[in-house]
DNA sequence: AACCGCCTCAACCGCAGAAGC
DNA sequence: AGCTTCTGCGGTTGAGGCGGT
């Protein structure tokens, strides 16, 4: 156990190891994370495996920056349940904890050095504080750009699902346990979808074997 | 061009609760 | 009921990028 640990890789994934996990996680599903980084020969442990696909992989995440409504719903949210990051997240499609969790620990820093800024003093403890400053901030700034609904995000996210769905149809690919979709961005040579599609054939176990 | 400090974000760690045996 | 394993969560860290001097 202890020998196995010491051989367990750490630090930034390759795009190969990407891959693999992506496949595995299309077999066998987004659980039993062990498993998958056992039968996927990928020298990572089963957290860090869930961490990847959770954060980074996962085909529904939704990549750039935090928009002004979003920021607004963290801090109504964060008012609420405090620092509940997988609550929160679930109320913002497309984004994960961690990215909340990093927005926010950014997001603070900046709202605390503004209202310094501004003569005004605020404690680190004070999030009522924090939050009432913040959404001041984020008034003003909306006043300056487009704004961008939670009906916008949703619609994104429709749009999204409405691509992957032609593109497994099209692409004669039987899916795992789990509704899998196509990444949402390219995998260059990697990519499982364009082994599957040239192919043309069902991508069974032995050959995600095999490729790992 | 080089250095420095700050910011961002991916990834790790430790812990708690759930599930399985 | 108690133990082990798995999963998810929140906190923290560190590498890399970027802007300022």
């Amino acid at each position: 156990m202890v020998l196995q640990e010491e051989s367990m890789r750490k630090g930034p994934w390759t795009e190969q190891e990407d891959f693999q996990l992506v496949c595995f996680v299309g077999l066998f599903g987004d659980r039993r994370w062990d498993f998958i980084a056992k039968v996927s020969g990928l020298k990572r442990t089963g957290k860090s495996c869930r961490l990847r696909w959770v954060n980074y992989l996962h085909p529904g995440l939704k990549r750039g920056k935090i928009t002004p409504h979003e920021e607004r719903l963290i801090l109504d949210l964060h008012s609420k349940w405090g620092n509940r990051w997988s609550r929160i997240a679930r109320k913002l499609p497309g984004r994960t904890d961690n990215e909340i969790k990093n927005f926010w620990r950014t997001h603070m820093r900046k709202v605390v050095k503004a209202a310094s800024h501004d003569h005004v003093v605020v404690s680190p403890s004070s999030s009522a504080q924090i939050i009432e400053i913040g959404e001041e901030l984020l008034d003003r700034r909306e006043e300056e750009e487009d704004g961008y609904s939670m009906d916008d995000i949703w619609r994104d996210i429709d749009d999204q699902s409405n691509v992957i769905n032609q593109v497994c149809d099209q692409s004669n690919f039987e899916c795992g346990p789990m509704s899998m979709s196509m990444p949402p961005w390219d995998y260059g040579e990697y990519s499982p979808w364009t082994v599957v599609e040239e192919e043309n054939k069902v991508f069974d176990y032995g050959e995600a074997v095999a490729l790992s």
